[in-house]
Order: C-alpha cells, then structure tokens, then sequence
RNA sequence: GGCCCGGUGGUCAAGCGGCUAAGACACCGCCCUUUCACGGCGGUAACACGGGUUCGAUUCCCGUCCGGGUCACCA
C-alpha cells in the first residue's frame, strides 16, 4: 500500500496564511434561501470587516441533485446582492478548482490517508443491509462489522471490485467544540456514527469535503446554520485525526417564517412555499432592502448605532461583528420586510423608481398617452412593492363600473345631489382651461371651490370618483386628470354625471 | 425517543447584577390632507415558571415547561 505522498505536500503548501478568509458554500440547488442568503452575508460581511477574502465554493458532491443553471442563480443572486467575491468558480484562486465535482481525487487521497492511520476504514456493506440495520432499530449507528475485517479480506473484495465507502472511526470519549456565538459544546462520542467520509461513487460526503477544503482553502472562519450544530463535533474529531488547525466556528440560529395567514411560525422551507429570495425579487423586493432586512434577523448593530436600521453595504460592513449574533430562532416578517423595502421604494431618486415602477404600471396601463412617470409619481410613496402597483392603477385605461353610492362621503360633505351640482359646476371650467397642467387644474379647482363657497374636498371627491371610479386612488382628483387629459376626464366627468341624473 | 441549542411585548430586538426594561415593525388614536398613502405626534403591549447565589436578579447556577434543531452513501 505504498503510495506516493507527494501530492499532500503539494496541496499543503498553497494554503494561504496569515488572513481572515470565509467562503460561502451552497449547493446548486436552483434557487436561494432567505435563511442561505443570511448566511451568505454575513460571511461576506466578516471577511470584508476583517479585511480578508470571501471565497465562494460550490458543493455539487450530490449527483443525484444536480440543477441545470443553478450555479448561474447563485452568481446572479450574490452579484444583486452586493457579495462579490475574492475567489471561486468563474475568477480563480491560488486554492481552486473551487468546484468539489472538480477535486474528487484529492478527498479520495485525504481518505486513504486516514485509512493508512487507521482513522478510517472501508466499509463494504451494502445499502441493503443498512437499511435492515435501520429497521430493526431506527437510531441505530452503524455497527462497524467492516472494522473488523482482515487486511486480506479485504483486499480479496478489493480485487473482486466489491463497492466501498470509507468510513471514520470514531473513538471513545466526549469531544468539546468550540463555537464563537454558542460557546463549548460537549458531546459524548458514543452519539456519533462513523460517519461515510467517501461514498461509494468516489465523492465525498458533505462533512468530509467541507472539513478537506475549508482547511486546504486556508478558511480561517466557518459561517453556516446552527442546523449542522450537533455534528459540528464530529469535524473536531477529523481535524483531530488529520493533525489540523481547527478554524473558528460561527453557527447562525435558524431563520424561521411568520406566516401571516396561518399565524403560525415555523422553519423557512421552500417545500412549504416560503418564499426564496427568487421569489421576493419576482414580487417586486428589492434587493438592497432584502439584504438590509435580513442582516438584521438574528444579528443587531451595538454601541452607538445599536438603535439604527438602515444600512448601505459599506455600513454593514463597519458595524459587523459577531458579538452580535443572536443565538436564537427569528421570524422572517413579511410585514417588517414590507417596511423596509416601501422605505428603500420611497427614497429611490424619482427618475429610478420610475424606471423600476415602469414595467408594473404597463402591465395594467397599456394606453401609452398615459405617462408612466407621472403615474410613477404618485405611486411613489404608495407602494410597499412594485408588485402592489397594477391594481392600483387599473382604472387609467378602464375605469370600473361604479354605483352612485360611492359619491357619498361624509368627511367631504357629499352625496348624490352634491356631488352633481359640483360636477355640473366643475365640467365647463375645465372644458375651458386652456393649462391643463396639474398646476392649472389645480388652481381652477380651488378657485371654483372658494367661489362657491365649499370647501375643496367638497369639490373634488366627486370630481375624483367621475374620474377613477374608485374610492381609493394612488393621487387625487387634480393629478388624475392631469394625466387622463381633457378629453378623457371630461367623458368621465359626463358619465358620472349621467348616473346622478 | 436520544442528543444539541434556545426562551425580553404578536414580530425583530437593546440590555451583558442595581434602568420608570431602549428602539423598530404591526396594531390603535390624533394631526396634516383633494380619497388613500406619505409625514408628524401619542398610545396599548414583554423579562415563561419554580428554586437557589447575592445587599440586590431580566442579567449567574439548577430544575420544570415551552420552542427549535439534529440523528442519511442530502447538503
């Protein structure tokens, strides 16, 4: 079993030192988690506020999963999101391939390694029988028959080309890990399987790749879930078992989902429909303010600035730390991330919330002498996502069928006679005006409505209902017609009129 | 079920032995007003429970309860 070790030397040597470098590793499953984009982030933002490197990793060790087009989704969600990486995939590095399909050889030589140890061994049982194993008792581990099979015996399966996994052999004791947001964590070795370290296809297994690359990539900080909390002891143990520096660990709690429907909260998932961050771009997020949200849920600014809650990207990565990392579940909200993004809507330049909004008012506005940015404008601070804007703006090009009812306001001092008689006052006004701008309307209005004597609601509600034919409206009476236009307002105005009759 | 982790208002959360226990979202009221929003002002609402330790516990320890996570040739 002589093998040449030259490789292991090789691969040792290109380990960067002496800098913070974190990696985000997902697997290319087609789509992005809230709960993955958090933790993306955060990566990201400890790298960037130690003055490291962010390395970005693909795990696709999982043939039976593989998505067309899902490492593409990742490049895109993290470039929308502001997390540009240092190394990874499409940019190289001095540690690469940054693909694990692409570095097969090296866990199978890093496995063979602890097999020479006597740290790991293969195991030639087959699934069925681990699955029988499993039947008789559900929690049962591994019984490790295979530890106890001569070097012959193994050798003459070796020749016969049985498959095999390598597993790693878990010794007697407790192992104490260490975490930087949860601290030490003790378990007892005998809760721990001996692990499959190599499958039988030659790949890795999650927690043995991870563990291989995070060291041969020079990781010095492991961000990820406190879902992978009880097995992080195991890692302990590989490290062990290779001699290695252990990198800090950091686990995140998980991101849970506040349904609104249900009232009940629970743990994000796409399988329950929860929606990715895919799926919050789609319904009109944005995605600064997605980032700005979710860098919040489970983590919070101290010191001076613990009471703020917008962030640029260049702010977060100033105010990051891990003492403010929570160490229990949060609830993504829906109406708090609705907060955030009508926040971000409303401060975006008017011109780029235009251009944003364009495409959502089209969808319900398709008469183009109706001028998106001036409907943009009253939408602005309107909308707490552009996916709120067609049915808001439906009426431009087809106002609704209306009942006389809806002339009657109580604030405004209106009823069906009222609101006749303003729009009878009101019609040959505007058939005159020679500025139909929504500063001319304006002033003609609140003329008429001081020469008659009624206060400008009086005037206007009606004037508004003949337009839009709705009693909610994104503006008032004065910049609906502005942008319906003379003609337009004044059929409506006839039609309204019409049903008082 | 075993193991691991957690528990401040409905939600996100500050607090890190001594506070009238911040702030934000949501909710309610008032103001502004050309409907609705925006904006401004104000309000309701919390330390899960029981033992310790201490002069003093939301803060430290233990138990209970509750919640979550995890037990794959998936990551």
């Amino acid at each position: 079993m002589d093998m040449d070790k030259s490789w292991f030397d090789g691969m040792e040597a290109r380990i960067p030192r002496g800098e913070v470098r974190t990696r985000f590793a997902p697997s290319p499953t087609g789509y992005m988690h809230v709960g993955n984009l958090r933790t993306a982030l955060y990566t990201y933002l400890l790298a960037r506020h130690e003055g490291g490197r962010f390395i970005l990793r693909i795990e696709d060790t999982d043939q039976g999963r593989l998505v067309a087009d899902a490492v593409d989704v990742i490049y895109a969600t993290m470039r929308r999101c502001g997390l540009d990486w240092d190394e990874g995939p499409d940019v190289g590095g001095p540690v690469g391939p940054y693909i694990q399909t692409e570095r097969r050889a090296l866990y199978k030589n890093y496995a063979e390694l602890l097999v020479e140890k006597g740290l790991a061994y293969r195991c030639f049982c087959t699934e069925e029988r681990l699955a029988e194993l499993h039947r008789d008792d559900p929690n049962a581990k591994y019984d490790r028959r295979c530890l106890s099979l001569t070097p012959e015996e193994i050798q003459a399966k070796l020749d016969a080309g049985e498959p095999y996994v390598i597993r790693q052999r878990i010794p007697e004791g407790c192992t104490t890990f260490h975490d930087a947001v949860y601290g030490d964590i003790t378990v007892d070795n005998a809760e721990l399987d001996d692990q499959i370290l190599l499958k039988s296809d030659g790949l890795p297994t999650y927690n043995f790749a991870n563990v291989v690359d995070d060291h041969l990539m020079g990781i010095t900080h492991v961000v990820r879930g406190a879902e992978y909390l009880p097995s992080a002891p195991k890692y302990n143990l590989l490290y062990q078992a290779f001699g290695w520096e252990i990198p800090t660990y950091v686990h995140c709690a998980s991101v849970m989902f506040n349904d609104p429907a249900t009232g009940t909260v629970r743990k994000m998932s796409k399988r329950h429909g929860d929606p990715s961050y895919q799926d919050l771009v789609s319904q009109g997020y944005l995605s600064q303010a997605v980032v700005n949200y979710v860098a919040l849920l489970g983590w919070a600014p101290h010191g001076d600035i613990a009471e703020q809650e917008f962030f640029t990207m260049e702010q977060l990565i100033k105010a990051f730390e891990i003492g403010g990392i929570s160490k229990s579940p949060s609830a993504f909200d829906m109406d708090k991330l609705n907060y955030f993004n009508a926040t971000y809507l409303r401060e975006l330049p008017p011109e780029e919330f235009a251009r944003e909004a364009e495409p959502w008012i089209r969808r319900a506005v398709k008469n183009e002498r109706y001028d998106a940015a001036a409907i943009a404008a009253l939408l602005q601070a309107r909308c707490e996502k552009l996916s709120d804007i067609p049915e808001k703006v439906d009426f431009f090009d087809a106002p609704p069928e209306y009942g006389a009812d809806l002339f009657t306001n109580k604030k405004s001092k209106t009823n069906p006679e009222v609101s006749l008689e303003m729009l009878k006052q009101a019609y040959p006004v505007l058939a005159g005006l020679a500025d139909w701008s929504q500063e001319g309307i304006h002033g003609a209005l609140v003329e008429l409505a001081e020469r008659l004597g009624v206060k400008n609601a009086t005037l206007m509600w009606p004037l508004r209902i003949a337009a839009a034919g709705k009693a909610v409206t994104p503006g008032g009476a004065v910049e609906i017609c502005g942008i319906l236009g003379k003609e337009e307002t004044l059929r409506r105005m006839e039609r309204g009129m019409a049903k008082l009759q």
